[in-house]
DNA sequence: TATCGATTATGATATTGTTACAAAAATATT
DNA sequence: AATATTTTTGTAACAATATCATAATCGATA
């Protein structure tokens, strides 16, 4: 449960945190103003303000893990073992790709003298959804 | 030129696009705050709101690229061919590296059935110079 | 299980970031 | 040089995020 890892990250547990939690679970990706709808339609209310901090104190924790885009806003999701994403250029729906990242850790070390600690890999394209039902706008 | 380059994607060449695209090229990576100090220190005032608007048309032109990033604000550089990026979990700083990219995708496209067009790779880690000189924060 | 200090949530408000719009200016074409 | 079109500008609207005092909650302890 939720709430031995928010005690092993020396956070409380609070329904609020709890709630956020269960609903990125299940949503996958989602960022604060899907969030905050889910939450909505499932009865909870939790005010924005506290929604960004709840956000931004799990993330700093390592408990989430955000998802910087361009167009949209940032994703949230809960941390898991590291993957890459893809992003539709159509529909925009993220998703999470089981592909191993080592080796390009291990070609990008030869290309710098930096330590390196993690990779995020962000592939773009059309997803097979919308390649066979194409969104025309 | 810019002016070649602008024309070429069905824009006109003004001032003040030729500005941005010149102090982008110079700075490497910038976000829009630190382009309009850059611009303010030499003397050009360009309104927020033009900046905004002017790195909006200029990526979605491709002339621009956007990285965005987590915690700071997304940054702007010359589109150029693939790289993949560093950021350096101390100072910051943005840095390219010459990375070939054909084999992650390669690697990916078996991973999933998405037509895949780009990717975009961010390696995070302490950069040489702060590894060297830590700063303590 | 009742108490209490410390943490967290809330709601209102402030601050900051981004976009929209009408008018003025600049561009490139003739 | 004249003109239609695009672009810039400044302001004002709008949206996103942060701050703060207060109230509520948590969980450790007795």
């Amino acid at each position: 449960m939720y709430q031995q890892l928010l005690k092993s990250k020396g956070l409380k547990s609070t329904p609020q945190r709890i709630k956020v939690l269960t609903m990125i679970a299940n949503a996958g990706h989602v960022d604060i103003n899907q969030l905050s709808d889910d939450l909505k339609q499932s009865g909870i209310k939790i005010p924005l303000a506290t929604l960004y901090r709840i956000l931004g104190e799990l993330s700093s924790v390592g408990i989430l893990h955000t998802v910087a885009l361009s167009r949209e806003k940032t994703k949230y999701e809960i941390a898991k073992g590291e993957h890459t994403h893809f992003l539709c250029e159509q529909c925009g729906q993220l998703e999470d790709l089981q592909v191993t990242m080592s080796e390009i850790v291990h070609i990008a070390q030869n290309a710098c003298l930096h330590s390196i600690h993690a990779v995020s890999v962000m592939l773009h394209g059309v997803c097979q959804s919308c390649g066979v039902n194409p969104t025309y706008k």
